[in-house]
DNA sequence: AAATATTTGTCCGTATGTATC
DNA sequence: TGATACATACGGACAAATATT
């Protein structure tokens, strides 16, 4: 009795092939893929399942796609990643979000020492004008979630780290369906917080910047453990 | 002029609304998707435009599917991806593996405060044992990966948090194609601080633990930024 | 600006192999 | 063994979006 060795399904198969074409041709970000029809000739498939592999590579952000233009090669991306695959079930119950939150606040207050140094003088600028949408968003609509990510993120951005930035957004997206629980109070306190990390950055004081991340996070929702102290 | 919406295409809206289908009822692994007949009818689309979106859940590992036993939802898993889009884009430009063990470091070093304390001697037995092996499997070898993964992981699975144990694990995943270019001197001055933070366990000493600690990310690969400091 | 070609998007039908009862 | 349900795979056809002439 011989081994049975089941061949890989024929899509992933060719998922595969095409993933090593580009590898080998070292295919950059913006370069084409051949046409579909190309591609089926070469490989011998069907169009039927060469779009199921390169559907799969789209959605996962490998590549992009639009009629009568063809397929071209994406710059490294993991939001789709993130959002879909990582923190798939994140939405299911309360526990998972708050981790999520929680890992959000770790990796903020560790970055925050990089992102001090990082930011320069414009990104300060467009900080304090970020601080002013979020208290014109809470007088306005009594909630500031979109403006409070913005803040956020253009407060690590200048890092420049694909990955951190991918993390923080996809946590963010999360965020956008669970803020909702909110008290007034604190979202109150939470935007006078807001504008005392833009003076302290404006003021280029490290200390007072890092004092004000630590009052912004130990404030609200994001309780679910002790707040970053040293050793 | 109005404002023009483009629509998503179809294939993208299916994918979510299968993975919404998934959340929505809660389904575990090992829980049946209904038929890909059933799905088209439900959803109002065709077989083609189905499966393009099903298969991409099976290439990201979220479903398996066989002919006559039907599509089944999988544990949470990023083998695939990680072999397959992470690795593959990865290789481009070793930035994000940097970034990638910066980012493993930071949550090791935000969490290890509540690991210390969530050790139980159960635990420590263990990490004893893991550190031995390591060891073991380094002077048999002369190489240690699987064995290091495995003293990482036990030391925050305690926790009990999931989130943080799929992020650790998935960084783990690409570190083990990438730790090839390691030299032996700090492979060896590696083995004794697993051995060091094992005692520290052992003797319950919190500042020693986090002492090796960071002796640990401040040897070898891990020097991408500054070492972990108080602010 | 308009017509035409190219390329992907979407649908349908059919045959085959496999798992289950 | 046979029957049924299901995914796998192929092929053709037309629509829609974009590029080209």
């Amino acid at each position: 009795m011989s081994v049975n060795q089941k061949p890989e399904k024929l899509y992933i198969q060719t998922f595969r092939q095409i993933r090593g074409y580009i590898t080998s041709k070292q295919l950059q970000p913006g370069d084409q893929l051949p046409t579909e029809q190309a591609l089926c000739a070469e490989l011998g498939v069907s169009r039927n399942v060469l779009r199921e592999a390169i559907k799969s590579m789209e959605l996962m952000g490998m590549v992009s796609a639009s009629p009568g233009r063809g397929t071209v090669i994406q710059p490294f991306n993991l939001d789709f990643i993130m959002q879909n695959v990582l923190f798939f079930r994140v939405g299911e119950d309360d526990q998972r979000v708050r981790e999520m939150f929680d890992i959000r606040r770790m990796l903020e207050m560790s970055y925050m020492r990089q992102a001090f140094y990082a930011l320069t003088k414009d990104d300060v600028i467009l900080l304090r004008r970020l601080a002013g949408n979020i208290r014109q968003e809470f007088e306005k609509t009594g909630w500031f979630t979109a403006a409070d990510r913005e803040f956020h993120m253009s407060l690590f951005r200048p890092l420049g780290n694909t990955i951190l930035n991918s993390l923080l957004d996809a946590i963010w997206m999360v965020d956008e369906d669970f803020q909702l629980e909110l008290k007034r109070s604190h979202l109150e306190s939470s935007v006078r917080k807001h504008e005392a990390i833009v003076e302290a950055l404006e003021q280029y004081d490290f200390f007072a910047f890092a004092k004000a991340m630590e009052a912004h996070f130990s404030s609200g929702k994001y309780t679910m453990a002790q707040t970053y102290e040293e050793y």
